[in-house]
DNA sequence: CTGTGTGCAAACACTTTGCAGGTGT
DNA sequence: ACACCTGCAAAGTGTTTGCACACAG
C-alpha cells in the first residue's frame, strides 16, 4: 500500500480523476484515520463535499479504505494494508486502532494483532475491530 | 445490575423521573445495545426526542450506561455491569460487544474477556471496545 | 423553595439522493 | 461513444441548545 496515488487507483481499476488522487494522497500520507471534516481541510484543491462523501464510499466498496469506528459523530476511514487482502476470497479488517484522548488522533495499530478471542457457542466470526483509548507516545511524552 | 429501575436510579443519585424509569426498564428488560431510535419505539409513554437524548446523556455522564461503537449512523448505548465499577475508582469499559449481520442487533458478550493486548511503547490505555461482526446463534440456527 | 428535568422550537452536524452537465477511457 | 464522475440543490437523519414551565426532593 505504500504505491502512488495514481498507482493505487489503477490497481483497484478506478478511474484516475483529481479528486480521487489528492484524497488518496492524504491517506497515503498521513498514518491517521480520517473524518469527511478532516479531508475537506486537507485536501489542496476544493471538491465538493458530496464528492468527497461519494469518493470515500467507492474507496469503502473497492477495498482500498475501511472505517473506522468511534464514539464520537463522524465515521472515520483508513488504508487497508496488505493483510486485508489475505489469500482467501474475503476481504477482512481485523484492525486495531488506537485513539489517543488527548490529541484526539486515530491511528492504526499494523503491529498490534488482535488476540484469539473464545465466542460461545453458536458465533460466527467475521470481522473483528478493537479500538483502544488512552494517551499516545508523542502526548504522553509532552505531559 | 439486576435491581429495579427505582432502586437503581436511586444508586446513582438520580433523580425519579417517568422518563428515566421507563427508559431504564427498557435496558433492563433487554440485552441489547440500543440506539435513541430503539427507544423511542419501546418505551411505552411518549417522551419528547429531546427528553431521551438527555437522559442517554446523564445515564453515560453517571456511569449507568456505556456507549457502543458502531458502523453505522447512529450512536448505540448499553447497561454497565458490575465489573465497569470497579476497584479502583477509574470508571473501565473493556466490553466485548458483538453485531449480528443477520439481524443487526448488538449484544454485550460479557463472559468474553479481553485478551491481554501488548501495546507499542509509549501507549497508555484507558479503555478498550471489542466489537466483533459475524452471525449471532439465533441466526445461524435459523439459517 | 430550589435545583433540576421536560417540552417545544430551532439550529446544527453528518450523510444521502436526484439530476444535469462534464470527463476519463 | 459510453459509462462514470462531479457539482449543485435539496432533503433525510441524528444530535444539541435556549428558553419557559413543571416537578422531585
Amino acid at each position: 500500500m505504500s504505491n502512488s496515488a495514481p498507482v493505487t487507483l489503477k490497481d483497484f481499476n478506478l478511474r484516475q480523476t483529481d479528486c480521487r488522487q489528492e484524497v488518496l494522497d492524504v491517506f497515503l500520507s498521513e498514518p491517521h484515520a480520517l473524518a469527511h471534516a478532516d479531508l475537506e481541510k486537507r485536501v489542496p484543491e476544493h471538491f465538493d463535499r458530496v464528492t468527497i462523501y461519494r469518493t470515500l464510499k467507492t474507496f469503502v466498496d473497492k477495498g482500498l479504505l475501511h472505517k473506522v469506528l468511534d464514539d464520537e459523530g463522524a465515521m472515520k476511514y483508513a488504508l487497508c494494508r496488505e493483510t486485508c487482502h489475505a489469500a482467501d476470497h474475503q476481504h477482512h479488517h481485523d484492525h486495531v486502532h488506537f485513539k489517543c484522548s488527548v490529541c484526539g488522533l486515530t491511528n492504526c495499530l499494523d503491529d498490534v494483532r488482535i488476540p484469539a478471542l473464545h465466542l460461545p457457542n453458536g458465533y460466527q466470526r467475521q470481522e473483528v475491530n478493537l479500538l483502544v483509548q488512552g494517551v499516545c507516545p508523542v502526548c504522553s511524552q509532552a505531559a
